[in-house]
DNA sequence: CTTGACTCTATACCTAGGTATAGGGTGCAT
DNA sequence: ATGCACCCTATACCTAGGTATAGAGTCAAG
């Protein structure tokens, strides 16, 4: 698949793949002969994963170095399972605020009786923002 | 409280409550006499909202959009009903993320037997980053 | 009554994460 | 054989989210 393809099928732009490229949180694909890139299919899924990880507020450094990881021939059981468990944790503190903000927008879609403008919505000053 | 205790306590930096301030993520506090912003208690719980909202990925610009609709004195229920109930989707699709994440990386915790360096990990083949 | 730690505004600067553009080659369809 | 859609590299530019600096005022402690 060349570069148009695989930008149009997850959804960024083209640049984007390069930078990653760049960046080296992708691998550098085959070239065709004329110079192309060449993406295998479950390149798509790297992207993906990239994407998904930035959705949830991981920076593109955090996230290369748990791609760093699988690149390294010779990396060392502690060591993945040191990084791994941090990445647990963070990723538990994360769902730890999300679900607090989700009960928080829970009331307030329960709670809120306030079309009518008279009171300032109860359930938004119990959010505090 | 002064800016600078409110920064301390928080654990940013001070430019940062005066840039929140003018992107109207925080209330203009009241002034001391001598020009000096003066902080209640419970403003703490506003800059800690942010910074949570940003550790799950959410854009100051999201945050900003359910902070103003407590500060719109006549919003209808409708209106906040849909914004809150728009903010719980993207809040699930996120914690869905991060679950998918973090039994990968449990994966890689129990599967990972490496140290030997003579095969490439097995646990992040399967994650396939 | 001054020194040091704090505050103010205004403005300039910085990093992360892209996105666009210029100038040129590829390759298939007409 | 040429036009159109695609690709290449290199470089410039952009937005978000801060962070630093300059120049000036505040104020409590010695």
């Amino acid at each position: 698949m060349r570069i148009g393809e695989m930008a149009e099928r997850v959804g960024v732009n083209i640049q984007t793949i390069r930078f990653y490229e760049r960046c080296e949180l992708l691998r550098k694909p085959n070239r065709l002969a004329s110079g192309y890139r060449d993406y295998p299919e479950d390149a798509l899924r790297r992207v993906r994963f990239i994407k998904s990880s930035q959705e949830v507020g991981f920076t593109l450094k955090e996230i290369k170095e748990l791609i760093r990881l699988r690149e390294e021939q010779r990396h060392s059981g502690a060591e993945v399972r040191a990084i791994a468990e941090a990445k647990i944790r963070s990723i538990d503190e994360k769902v730890g605020l999300l679900k607090s903000m989700r009960e928080e927008l829970n009331a307030l879609l329960h709670n809120c009786r306030c079309g009518d403008g008279q009171a300032p919505c109860s359930a938004l000053v119990a959010l505090d923002i």
